[in-house]
DNA sequence: TGGAAATCTGACCACGCGGTCAAGTTTCAT
DNA sequence: ATGAAACTTGACCGCGTGGTCAGATTTCCA
């Protein structure tokens, strides 16, 4: 009862002693993605406004006081899932470089979009639904960062069409083209899952066929030429 | 004050007067269709959850009550507007059929999506809102007519690739690519606009351009050939 | 022209929501 | 060892929601 060092009414200590306690910042780190990974799910399934911070709440396996301590308001948890899906967004042009060859840049790009689509698909839902209803958080960030990131892209289009790698498309329509090909398999994945007679998700096979199948018809479509 | 046939505190028998009172069946349509157009609106915007019967009631220009007089309840208005929404996303595949010109089919049913985009934004939203959030109400609609549209018009491209007339693409993946090129232009507006340097909806010619884009990059990525 | 049926609506209600708070417990630098 | 700061959480609150209802008004046809 007084053995002071060593009692074991405490669990974390017990924890501690198998050389499992996180530290004070690794608990905060680990419950902010515990908290961010359930809203990402909420938010994919019931929206915005039909999400609760309870039933996130209930995700996490944390008392919903604790959701509020970490994240403010379920605005301010909306935006940080946001945030965090943005990057992954971002980033995954950067194979459409002027030197490289396109139909393997392409190609990349493409199956780097459906792959996100497979592993991500309720990143790739909340995404689709803020903008659906208007971005009323993202539309800074569009008509910004992306523009330009989708500006500076087109440039690359633009050199391999005056080399005559492709056909003299519209860069801008052929990213609508692609982001909408590849992400309609994770953001209508139960339309997808439907019609093919899957019962609940696509099956890996089906984006596999996806996957030859859009890259094809792009490269074809837009008559895109290899270097080699 | 006695007079009772001709007294004017009658709104209505004043209008009725100048041939304009709606008889009972007349305004309760245009009542539903009110209500409906407007709950199409706010549903887009906000999204099931984030919609209030009070904002289409406001919308609508009617008190609440009348609103839950006309359609029982919020899910059975959203359910009222989606029927809506599904007899027009069935119809545009009619042009699909085994004798028509491949061409010319194809091209037609890119047009009619994307002229459907253009014009019923809202109501593209509202169907593509109620799939990402697990189409809770049009699962079994999903899985059985619209399944067997989309077996039946296989049929169509299947026999237009044994006629040699298109190259041997999966047919189910064609649609899903035609459907996803064409919606995101009503789906994702704000980011068609963001990204094209627009100030709120896309123009007129982004929607030309859309079309010849997609309808080229399709016809020749899936090898299409006239009959003429 | 009477009165049943349909339509309209202001006032109301129970409920669940997002958010707060005070009283704890745990951590950790000193 | 200490105590300030960080974290945890059950209990609570005001508000706006979806939905109801009773009573007034209008329509329509026998």
């Amino acid at each position: 009862m007084n053995k002071v060092q060593t009692t074991v009414k405490d669990k974390k200590a017990l924890r501690r002693n198998a050389g499992t306690v996180p530290s004070r910042e690794e608990s905060r780190l680990a419950n902010e993605q515990r908290i961010l990974h359930a809203a990402e799910e909420v938010f994919a399934d019931l929206g915005f406004g039909g999400a609760t911070t309870s039933a996130i709440a209930r995700k996490a396996g944390l008392p919903k006081a604790n959701i509020h301590y970490y994240f403010r308001t379920k605005e301010d948890l909306f935006h940080a899932v946001l945030e965090n899906i943005l990057k992954l967004w971002l980033d995954s042009a950067d194979v459409l470089i002027e030197t490289a060859d396109p139909v393997d840049a392409i190609s990349r790009y493409i199956k780097s979009k459906l792959e996100y689509s497979r592993n991500r698909p309720n990143a790739s839902k909340v995404f689709a639904s803020e903008i659906l209803h208007g971005a009323p958080y993202l539309e800074k960030y569009l008509r910004s960062s992306l523009k330009d990131r989708v500006e500076s892209k087109s440039a690359v289009f633009k050199a391999w069409i005056d080399e005559g790698l492709m056909d003299p498309v519209s860069p801008e329509h052929l990213f609508f083209l692609i982001w909408s090909a590849t992400q309609t398999y994770a953001d209508f994945d139960i339309q997808v899952a439907a019609v093919l007679g899957r019962k609940s998700k696509p099956r890996s096979e089906d984006f596999d066929l996806a996957t030859e199948f859009i890259t094809q018809t792009i490269l074809k479509g837009c008559g895109i030429k290899s270097r080699k």
